[in-house]
RNA sequence: GUCCCCAUCGUCUAGUGGUUAGGACACCGCCCUUUCACGGCGGCAACACGGGUUCGAUCCCCGUUGGGGAUGCCA
């Protein structure tokens, strides 16, 4: 699907942890470009830390890509011509490469352990000096010192021989230009003693062999960039473009982590939030489709809106409430079909089925009852999770009570004799063999309330509880039709009786 | 310490060398109402500070302050 001309991106996320809010940004923002025009999305598993890559972290961040519908046209479990995508599997690839840049002498042999560099520097420091990273003392070995050194068998890492004048400077998609000092660099490693290329080799060297043309990523790697445009220009090769964006911080403006609550997409998903809304919120992490333009987008919309030069520069803070806010939005437009599959799973999930003993007016099977549970609950359906507590209370009796609100509406005396009165009127009012209507029960309520003197409120507020465990519901008419005339007068009787 | 980035309502943001500085979330009030939610109406609330440039700066430049990042044989 993609020419010669079109952009290639990709995320190339660590396997070291889950997929986080800040990762999923990124790869939102590259997969958005990708998509918007007609470029390819890469998926690239940057593995080269042995020691901190993990099985669980891979394939926790292949679910969050999928749940959040971020689908890759080359990585695992696709392929695609420029693999393998997992780093751990180019090694040959890097090794080949390290060669040319030994051989042009861009890159040396350095035998110091990472003791020595800490011992270089405690010296400095306790001579009230600054330590600015690698003091370059393997830069200048002779031959024969190197000779002594892999003859003694000493484990050595490769450093790039990076220039000592002048400034790298590139032109960032977001950032504008952006310049650093060559004097200012050190020569960082580029292959680990162990055998594996630095995250600051294998990256470089990926983006060109993969094509990449554009990479965006966080702005905690506009530090890393300056070096990395001293492998291409190492190694001769052409940079691709860069665009830094910001990072996400917590509500309080401080790095996100894990006491601002969840930062993990897949905390997200068992918290109710919909893949739809989560990706509709994270676009509005740093990006906008401008003016006074919905903020509430499907995915197709935002690609079709979305434009690099749109991304702001400043960071962002994560709102939980404007998530949730997102989220409903996104469940409010949704069609009656489509809520009702999305709430089949959770009535599926602890087997709540219709019961024809009920005497339900005018359901006769599951699905249809629950079609009417939704309609009633209408825009009191905000979110996955809490959905459960909108329509327990439908299907079984064991279903969720609010102790406080049932303090307050069926415990004191009065309301629990009005229970019981309401009870017997339901109970001599209405054929409880019949399912009957809503109006049937606002009849019988009204008409109660009438007698007894006082208004409808008075029997509908402990009703509402006592049927529903809670003080906020859809209409009690209408719950009560759904409950059935058999159920409302148990519970209203066991109410009563607690 | 050094280097780099950032700065519009509490939050996400739109925006311009001359605007009543717009929208959204949250919050407050009113309406609707059997509760809650929804919906409707209204309100509160911002150009961090100090210098320049300019006829005029929220906008351009410099500095200060504040926040963030980097400073690893992590990525």
């Amino acid at each position: 699907m993609s020419n010669p001309n079109s952009p290639r991106v990709r995320f190339a996320p660590s396997p070291t942890g889950f997929l986080h809010v800040g990762g999923a940004r990124t790869a939102l923002f590259n997969w958005l470009y990708a998509r918007s025009q007609g470029g390819a999305f890469v998926l690239r598993i940057e593995d080269t830390d042995q020691e901190r890559s993990t099985e669980e972290s891979y394939a926790a961040i292949l679910r969050g890509m999928q749940w959040l519908g971020m689908d890759w046209d080359e990585g695992p479990h696709r392929g695609g011509d420029f693999g393998p995508y997992l780093q751990s599997e180019r090694l040959d690839i890097y090794r080949k490469h390290l060669e040319t840049l030994a051989e042009g002498g861009h890159a040396y042999k350095c035998f110091c352990s990472a003791d020595d560099l800490e011992a270089r520097q405690e010296e400095i420091e306790a001579d009230e000096g600054t330590w600015a990273g690698y003091d370059g003392q393997c830069r200048h070995l002779t031959t024969e010192e190197i000779a002594a050194q892999e003859a003694a068998g000493t484990p050595f890492a490769w450093r790039l021989r990076t220039p000592d004048e002048g400034s790298t400077f590139w032109y960032d998609i977001v950032l504008d230009k952006l310049e650093f000092q060559n004097e200012l660099m050190v020569d960082r490693v580029i292959f680990k003693a162990d055998g594996f290329p630095t995250y600051q080799f294998a990256v470089v060297v990926d983006d060109h062999d993969m094509g990449i043309t554009h990479v965006l990523r966080g702005d905690d790697h506009v530090s890393n960039t300056p070096f990395q445009l001293m492998i291409y220009n190492a190694m001769e090769w052409k940079a691709p473009k860069f665009g830094h964006m910001p990072m996400i911080l917590g509500p309080d403006k401080k790095r996100l982590s894990k006491r601002h609550g969840a930062t993990s997409v897949e905390e997200f998903q068992t918290q109710g939030i919909l893949p739809a809304a989560m990706t509709n919120y994270l676009a509005l992490l740093g990006w906008s489709p401008g003016g006074n333009a919905d903020e509430v987008m499907t995915r197709d919309a935002i690609i079709k809106k979305f434009s690099l030069k749109k991304i702001n520069s400043s960071p962002a803070a994560f709102d939980y409430d404007k998530l949730a806010h997102i989220n409903s939005e996104h469940i409010k437009r949704l069609s009656a079909e489509e809520r009702l599959e999305l709430a089949k799973p959770i009535i599926a999930r602890d087997n709540w089925a219709l019961d024809t003993d009920w005497l339900i007016h005018g359901v006769d099977d599951t699905e249809s009852y629950l079609n009417r549970v939704l309609g009633i609950l209408g825009n009191r359906f905000s979110n996955l999770v809490t959905l459960a507590n909108h329509i327990g209370f439908f299907f079984t009796e064991e279903h969720f009570v609010d102790a406080e609100a049932w303090k307050e509406h069926v415990t004191p005396e009065a309301a629990r004799a009005t229970l019981v009165t309401l009870a017997k009127a339901i109970e001599t009012g209405m054929d409880l063999d019949v399912a009957q209507p809503a109006s049937a029960f606002e009849e019988v309520i009204r008409s109660t309330a009438e007698e007894m003197g006082v208004k409808a409120g008075e029997l509908i507020h402990p009703s509402r509880v006592a049927l529903t465990g809670q003080s906020r519901s859809a209409g009690i008419f209408e719950v009560m039709e759904l409950v059935g005339a058999r159920r409302t007068v148990a519970r209203l009787k066991n109410a009563a009786n607690s």
